[in-house]
DNA sequence: GCTTTGACGTATG
DNA sequence: TCATACGCCAAAG
């Protein structure tokens, strides 16, 4: 069932994501039109066509925590680069509930400035 | 073709 | 919050 085109759905709900903001995998596989599918768009990076640049970091588990093994190389490279793009990272877990894309919808209650903090 | 392996997710205790 | 179990399914071997 698993065609070309849902790994190009998949890539373009990733480059989609915007600067300074996160999604989780099964955000993705969802946009993707891929319910369910979480594991395949972890492959999907895993396997990114060279040539193809795209913000991976970015892309979280559900509950906003790095998929990597804490103190590996790409735990940190993922860390820095979220970091860089004003995302804060605690314990290798970021707040989804304030920097996942979902969040937009809370701007237009609350304003520019968050309920809390 | 069957088994194992994941850059996952949800439920349950 | 941590752990364990189970569902999921394309690739790899």
């Amino acid at each position: 069932m698993t065609q070309p085109a849902d790994y190009a759905r998949i890539y373009a709900a990733i480059a989609v994501i915007p600067r300074g903001r996160v999604a989780s995998y099964g955000e993705i596989a969802l946009r993707a039109g891929l319910p369910r599918r979480a594991r395949l768009v972890g492959y999907a990076l895993r396997h990114t066509p060279d040539g193809l640049t795209l913000p991976w970091h970015r892309v979280l588990c559900s509950d906003g925590h790095i998929a990597f093994p804490v103190g590996s190389v790409s735990f940190e490279e993922q860390r820095q680069r979220l970091v860089t793009e004003g995302v804060i990272v605690r314990n290798g877990r970021v707040a989804l509930p304030r920097f996942g894309m979902h969040h937009d919808l809370d701007r237009e209650l609350w304003g520019a400035a968050p309920p809390c903090e």
